[in-house]
DNA sequence: GTAAACATACCGTCTGGACGGTATAGTAAA
DNA sequence: TTTACTATACCGTCCAGACGGTATGTTTAC
């Protein structure tokens, strides 16, 4: 291995993510990745033998980006589980790159791709209610936070940045009423 | 008009709506919904002379079965505005049809077809708080609402349907907390 | 008969992906 | 340590099909 494949495999999956982010789902073509990586096209397909495996892995690397994010906020300071999940649905940096281009590349091409992130989320449920003291309460404010990620993702969620700050300040407080 | 154009055209929509549910967003081209509508291509452009003018009827669409949806759950008993969106968010019936696949079309080709949404949530929003004795509180009803519909519609809720039911009772519960 | 409401046929472009080729590096026998 | 061989990592070209859209009929209601 001369020039690492897997570090090719990253760059193109950053390339990807770009395209989403910047001329939409609908514009993912095997052609833009690979223009957009500096990379011919058969050179993409060398490491991604079609476009499915391409989606695939950008759902895997949504659902690790994710994963981190949490991590990271728990490090940062968040006493939950659930309030590091809040967190991290508010923070602006995380919300808009990997993980939205993800999904709306998911979306726009094949809703099954999203598989993986089903088995997750519904094992993260069970988690969450196993941990709370009031789970239908606890599941509120993950939805809200959900709410907000999805609302923001498609711009439709019509907050001011003041009221925004407001409902996250008030959502990380509901988290620390209950023990989870 | 012979036929009535209208009706018509309701009948393309409503097409497109199903190649959107049976087959993915991915699907929806013209000859999918000109077949699915029992109509040809040309009829299809007839009416609408382009996809983004279906496209945009589609989000139209789902911008009015949305405020119809909501009147109906307050003519069914539903005390306020926001109850009445919380059991819209929840209803099976109205989340997986038109709404949703008119979301779908949208983010799969062209997100800026989403437009209208967000000057009607931004207003929307606006008039929630200006209703609330708490505006943060209230958002986070709306946002955990909101939170459903997209979870759902992606199959990531992990919700099981007694979990379901509690929650949209609570939610419904908490609106009445509130003077709005 | 004329205009709306379709249908049919066709075109140009885009896109996924197959394919042959190439360069480089490692491996292994002589 | 040269030589033959193989695997990895990529490039450039080409093609079949799909898709959006046009151009041109043809029917139907009034």
């Amino acid at each position: 291995m001369t020039k690492d494949s897997s570090e090719t495999k990253q760059k193109l999956l950053k390339a990807a993510t770009q395209v989403v982010r910047e001329k939409g789902a609908s514009s993912l073509t095997l052609d833009a990745v690979a223009k957009q990586a500096g990379v011919s096209k058969g050179g993409l397909l060398y490491h991604y033998p079609n476009k499915t495996a391409l989606l695939a892995a950008m759902v895997t690397y949504l659902n690790d980006s994710f994963e981190r994010a949490i991590a990271e906020q728990i490090a940062n300071g968040m006493t939950s589980w659930l309030a590091a999940y809040v967190a991290m649905s508010f923070d602006p940096q995380q919300s808009q790159t990997a993980e939205s281009a993800g999904m709306l590349a998911a979306v726009a091409n094949d809703m099954n791709l999203l598989e993986p992130l089903r088995q997750r989320y519904k094992i993260l449920q069970q988690q969450l209610e196993a941990s709370s003291s009031d789970p239908d309460f606890a599941t509120i404010v993950r939805l809200a936070a959900d709410g907000l990620w999805f609302a923001e993702l498609f711009g439709i969620s019509g907050l001011t940045e003041e009221r925004r700050s407001q409902v996250l300040a008030r959502l990380i407080t509901l988290t620390k009423e209950q023990n989870d």
